[in-house]
RNA sequence: GGAGAGGUGGGAGAGUGGUUUAAUCCAACAGCCUGGAACGCUGUCAUGGUCGCAAGGCCAUCGCGAGUUCGAAUCUCGCCCUCUCCGCCA
């Protein structure tokens, strides 16, 4: 959610700034004129709680003396009817602050965050930047396989059963993928924690609505979400839900910053929309599971912060020995609530392409706004953190590089040296 | 899931319709005192909104939301949460 009073502030300082942010969210393919309305609405809105609030000073003025008038004796029933009047009036005033103050509030749910100055400006994911490159793609004496070929010829991918059993876009894991799924997420939780300084954390894989709008996916996104029926309880679409309203209506202190936690959960998109694409394999599932970094920052370390966490996501796949960029997402791809965001892509010689497996992003005080998350320095009032993450790493798509990465011309893969003792000494899966 | 009890500021805790402007205590912070401290004394001590150049004023918030009333922390209804007991369960 935007500063409506840095907004209006900055708005009367002359056209330049709306200008700029109106080409924002152009970039950002988000409709201007919800600014415009915005900037109406708060106008009125100010006027009606500035009235409201006058009438009901005034009513409460004239009710205070009906227990003095009551005490001495007197007659109080001309006063009483004239403040049945005025409570008439202040009702209805009430009502309609209430009701366009509400209208504000929604309306600023649905506008993007402004992405910072090092963001670059584009018309699609064509224009986002390659900061860097790490890692030689290897040669292949043969025609390297996409993983999910792989993955069924070694049996431990069951696609079919899955359907069966769940629906499309499940997969069920054997014997080797799941024990590869589950040495990644040791590895994972294990460097970000002793190596990495983030406190280990498993949150709830449910939660309510407050902290889906609190993170940004309600109201816009509200479809891309499971929904449990006649409850408030969502899926989680990642950890970065649950962890970062951990810290929802509170007021931290100065010294405390930064926090940060490495989490791990199972992560369930609907996603209605994206049907059709990347359909086969393990890419594109309704459940899938992933370690997330998460960091809670005073606003002026938050850039220092997210190049920090950014190289502890790419740390996952420089031990992993798997060759990887970074991109800065341009404006036209960057997601809604993000500032910057840094998304890693990992080399996948099967497929032929970089394929996104971590996105670091920093959302300054975006998501803290919605989930009124602040800090307050010694002595002074309280204000917005910035909120940080990224993953470290999405396991599956993990297993798509593995397994793309380090097959052999027989078909079996071979295990890089750092996860062999996650997987009991095992070094070739065949 | 059922029954009972409860939810008031950073913490404890008073307050059952109008001198409550939420008492009091503790903690915290500042000052005085001191060679320095402790003790003692004095003061400060919520958050948000809104008006104002400012000083400051006003409004809201006693778990959340509605309602009754001229007026609600206090009365009514719904919901959430905590505790105790019972049931169920990994």
């Amino acid at each position: 959610m935007l500063d409506m009073k840095l907004l209006e502030k900055r708005a009367g300082e002359g056209p330049s700034f709306l200008d700029e942010y109106r080409a924002n969210l152009v970039h950002r393919g988000a409709r201007t004129e919800t600014l415009d309305q915005l900037l109406e609405l708060n106008r009125q809105r100010k006027e009606l709680i500035t009235r409201s609030e006058q009438a009901k000073a005034h009513q409460k003025k004239v009710s205070a003396q009906i227990p003095e008038l009551k005490r001495s004796g007197k007659d109080a029933s001309q006063l009483l009817a004239e403040t049945a009047t005025l409570a008439q009036d202040v009702k209805t005033l009430e009502r309609q602050a209430a009701e366009i103050d509400e209208r504000v509030f929604q309306l600023a749910l649905t506008l993007p965050n402004r992405t910072h100055g090092t963001v670059p400006v584009g018309k699609s994911a064509d224009d986002n930047a390659v900061e860097k490159k790490v890692g030689e793609p290897r040669t292949f004496s043969f025609q390297a396989k996409e993983h999910f070929i792989l993955g069924e010829k070694l049996g431990i991918f069951d696609f079919e059963r899955a359907t069966k059993v769940a629906g499309a876009r499940f997969t069920f894991l054997k014997g080797f993928a799941a024990r590869l799924e589950r040495a990644l997420i040791q590895f994972f939780m294990d460097l970000h924690s002793s190596q990495h300084g983030y406190m280990e954390m498993i949150p709830p894989f449910f939660v309510n609505s407050a902290s889906m709008v609190g993170t940004g996916q309600f109201p816009k996104f509200f479809d891309d979400a499971f929904h449990v029926t006649g409850t408030d309880y969502h899926l989680i679409p990642t950890a970065e839900v649950p962890v970062t309203n951990y810290f929802r209506d509170e007021i931290l202190e100065e010294e405390q910053l930064p926090l940060k936690f490495c989490a791990f959960s199972p992560c369930f998109r609907a996603e209605a929309g994206a049907a059709g694409r990347d359909t086969r394999g393990i890419t594109r599932q309704h459940q899938f599971q992933k370690v997330e970094l998460m960091v809670f920052a005073h606003p002026e370390r938050s850039y220092e912060l997210h190049e920090e966490l950014t190289c502890h996501a790419e740390q996952c796949l420089v031990e992993l020995e798997l060759p990887f960029r970074r991109l800065n997402l341009c404006t036209a791809d960057i997601g809604f609530a993000a500032a910057k965001t840094y998304d890693l892509e990992v080399w996948l010689p099967g497929a032929g392409v970089y394929r996104e497996i971590s996105s670091c992003s920093n959302f300054e005080d975006f998501q803290a706004r919605r989930a009124n998350i602040r800090y307050r320095s010694k002595g002074g009032k309280p204000q917005f953190v910035h909120t940080l993450n990224g993953s470290g790493l999405a396991i599956g798509r993990t297993i798509i590089a593995l397994l793309e990465n380090y097959q052999q011309e027989d078909g079996s893969v071979r295990v890089p040296r750092s996860l062999q003792k996650y997987m009991g000494g095992v070094d070739v899966i065949r």
